[in-house]
DNA sequence: ACAAAAGTGTTTATAATACACCCATGA
DNA sequence: TCATGGGTGTATTATAAACACTTTTGT
């Protein structure tokens, strides 16, 4: 695969990328309580936001495609992304609107068949620790941000099913499995991690029947006691211990496991 | 969309297809106690086994290209199927086996252009039930079978792969959700639902607690006994209730549910 | 009558749930 | 000192798991 940095510019070969297919992140957050995803802002004249996407080499595979395509639009390098499903209906892309936009988005008159084709896109998604990350908009972004899932904008295309997907994906998941230790910095403490589960199902639950089931799961360490902040008793500062976190799944963990 | 039968020849016109982008199908039934999937055996020189899979029209949704593909080149008709994963990967074809056995496939030399594409193909499956199947091979296969888990011949490609990914998929949720149900004829005793359970999640269950857990989901209708057959006491039929299911799974199953 | 399979029951251990209690801390 | 959040305990109920008992049926 040549080296070619499509975040400076759109002018690459597009013999270079797979016709009709395409990548689009969807990158959650949590912080200050609440889920966030990631969208960014087109330079466009009209207000377009949309999921961070991009295309795939015709001679890179998918998964890899995906880790770049999230790195060169918002700086973000992460290890893997996680496939989540294959959108490919055939009007989930609204050409109009990407027409329109074309001059204000620098988007040259060669590349307009380009666009015009019909696009099957696979999702991907990752958790993260919003602290860790500094995403920045890519030359085609106006503006990039974390937003939660009350304040998220309308996206194009079917960007905002695509999220919906995500989030019931991320649901089924955490319900069954043990995780989520992504989205919180490195040290949490039980209450955070409550939150981050509370805000994923969408469901208060038990204080103390939360941290019983958590700490048995035995894949926890167990910190000093944090001093600043709060008004009243310090909690326990907890890590992840990814050595256990392997071994429990291993060894499965569902009702006939 | 124009009414090209794919199942009849290979001359159709490959501008009317989406290039790169294949759907395969790994179609489980169950039969005499054992999981099975859906394999063709290729018009071919050597000997080559392949999942029923095939292409997507540009003005046909992806889902939809799932349902003709497998009705196109199995006989089956199924309203829908289920898409568990896309496969991206640069070298997961081995164009060569396809260029060797192009004249024996009555492939002409302008579509080799199109085989030697790259192609990222999304899997689909769907379980059924063997019995209300009667596969019938397209014109470019040699024969179609219902092929079990121990005597799965080598697939071309990755399908190998694909099938391994399917079965996770499905061990998976019948894990988590009481399913599995279209696998077995309309009637059905417990210990053929246990059998099938047994088959897929590879381990034995309880036979006592294994009926008491299907039945206290409340989810079944009890019949009379069956008469023929048995040397030994006449086991219940049961049948599964659809609407009891539905609200099941509305009102959510899980841990954290 | 007997063997084998089906249905049901019993016991024990484990887990979920609801909620109460005490402790630590800063205002 | 007191309100509040945090950690832990407890009683109750529900579920899981292992296995024993009884029933049915064809041979």
């Amino acid at each position: 695969m040549k080296n070619i940095d499509l975040s400076k510019n759109l002018n690459f070969d597009l013999d270079q990328l797979v016709p009709g297919q395409s990548i689009d992140c969807v990158i959650m957050g949590f912080d200050q309580n609440e889920l966030k995803i990631l969208v960014l802002k087109w330079k466009a004249e009209g207000e377009i936001w949309a999921l961070p996407g991009g295309f795939v080499f015709k001679e890179e595979n998918m998964d890899k495609a995906a880790i770049r395509v999230l790195k060169e639009r918002t700086g973000i390098e992460l290890p893997f992304l996680e496939q989540f499903k294959t959108f490919g209906n055939i009007n989930r892309r609204d050409t109009d609107i990407l027409l329109k936009n074309m001059k204000s988005m620098g988007i040259g008159s060669k590349m307009v068949d380009w666009f015009k084709q019909r696009f099957i896109t696979t999702g991907y998604l990752s958790l993260v620790d919003i602290q860790k990350c500094d995403p920045k908009p890519d030359f085609s972004s106006e503006m990039i941000k974390w937003a939660s899932l009350e304040e998220l904008p309308h996206l194009i295309f079917d960007h905002n099913e695509i999220v919906k997907i995500a989030l019931d994906f991320i649901k089924n998941r955490v319900n069954y499995l043990p995780i989520g230790i992504t989205l919180l910095p490195e040290k949490f403490t039980m209450k955070s991690l409550q939150n981050l589960y509370e805000s994923i199902l969408q469901k208060k639950l038990d204080r103390g029947n939360f941290q019983r089931k958590m700490l048995k799961l035995n894949i926890f360490i167990r910190h000093e006691k944090q001093l600043e902040g709060g008004a009243h008793k310090a909690p326990y500062l907890y890590s992840f211990d990814e050595e256990k976190y392997k071994k429990l799944l291993e060894q499965g963990y569902g009702f006939y496991s």
